[in-house]
DNA sequence: CTAGACTTCAAACGTTTGTTTGAATCGTGG
DNA sequence: CCACGATTCAAACAAACGTTTGAAGTCTAG
């Protein structure tokens, strides 16, 4: 558990949903529990963010601006180079998600709650996402084009949606691979960075 | 909604439960909700399966076993042959489940559901699982371990790992393509195995 | 120091949850 | 045709749910 108690209620209730989220479910997370968790009052939510679906928005918003705006830059470097591969698209896609889940405060937690949201299927919550963040998606995506001239549209869409899918699941860490005993946190994940980027890229290339 | 009118009560709470199940996910899916789809009594699940949770574990085995069995069949029948390709041992992998998915009585909605599992790190449900069809991965893992022998082991099980993640994202349908307005389900579900087979493939040799 | 806004709190609201009960109904073998 | 086990049913249980309330407490600008 994380010790958010230096933090203002409203950090602490955001914090402890994202734990109880990734570990339970949106649904199944009750907000007793997370004002539990958060060691605030339960009135606390409903004060700070007006409803528990408020909330669930909120825990995203924190932390996928950041990482839609870290994704979008390393791009825009990339669109400045003349010789970018494959590799270095990727990169830029899944470093940031890294950096994030290498943070001190539990963005590694994220990943997982983020994944969930890619099970919700007639949500409210994809189309939050995807009207919000879904330009980063799109964005990249004509990058890809660009670099894939060979492949045809709907061919190169099939092969893009295959790797988001590889790539949320990993990054969840949904996997079986379990850290290594003498392991850190950070070199495994690195690790599964850098698998990522060479297993994807092989299947986009193919 | 399928018509589950001329199964028995246990047969429509199955199918009612695995639809819901994959809409909503197994907390938010409540039992009244799945009674009142299935049109039989509250109580009737209790009656049946004694529990929420027991109908759950159901609801995997009822496809599972199957599932199971029809990929292990085909390993079998791989391991007659002499001339395995990669493509051969993944097909064996998928087709089943895309056979299953295109079952007429709800196998696509099955998928999903069992992407959900996935995604519940902790629960009791990861354990279910492992413990009656984990035999099932460790058969095709060392079958790819024979035919990748240049590949180092831990090597191997971090492709194996990401490429599950692609093939149970993509096979739940969580990406972002839909079925073209003229394509049939049939015909959507078995181009997306052909590109996870080739995906995957180029993947794991890279 | 006080007024006024901001925040926290315990308590209660009406629903909904999974489960249990005992009686009613059904279906079949003797 | 009757009896008995299997099934279905409406009703109720305590517990947990998200949300609302109004008072108590905290903090800061004037």
């Amino acid at each position: 558990m994380r010790d958010n108690s230096q933090f203002s209620t409203r950090q602490r209730i955001l914090g402890a949903a994202e734990e109880l989220f990734a570990e339970r479910g949106f649904a199944a997370a009750s907000l007793r529990q997370v004002t539990a968790a958060a060691r605030v009052n339960l009135a606390a939510v409903n004060y700070h963010f007006g409803s528990k679906n408020n909330l669930i928005e909120e825990v995203f918003r924190r932390r996928l601006d950041e990482l839609s705006d870290r994704r979008l830059e390393r791009l825009a470097e990339l669109a400045k180079s003349d010789s970018v591969t494959l590799e270095d698209l990727l990169d830029a896609f899944i470093t940031p998600a890294l950096e994030l889940s290498l943070d001190r405060e539990g963005g590694s937690v994220f990943m997982r709650v983020l994944a969930r949201a890619f099970a919700e299927h007639n949500s409210n919550l994809r189309t939050f996402l995807s009207d919000n963040y879904g330009y980063v998606l799109k964005d990249f995506a004509a990058a890809f084009a660009r670099l894939l001239p060979q492949l045809e549209k709907q061919e190169l869409y099939w092969r893009l949606d295959i790797a988001v899918g590889a790539l949320t699941y990993a990054m969840a860490d949904f996997g079986m691979i379990k850290r290594r005993s003498g392991e850190s946190e950070r070199a495994h994940r690195e690790q599964m960075a850098r698998h990522l980027i060479h297993f994807t890229a092989a299947g986009l290339r193919a």
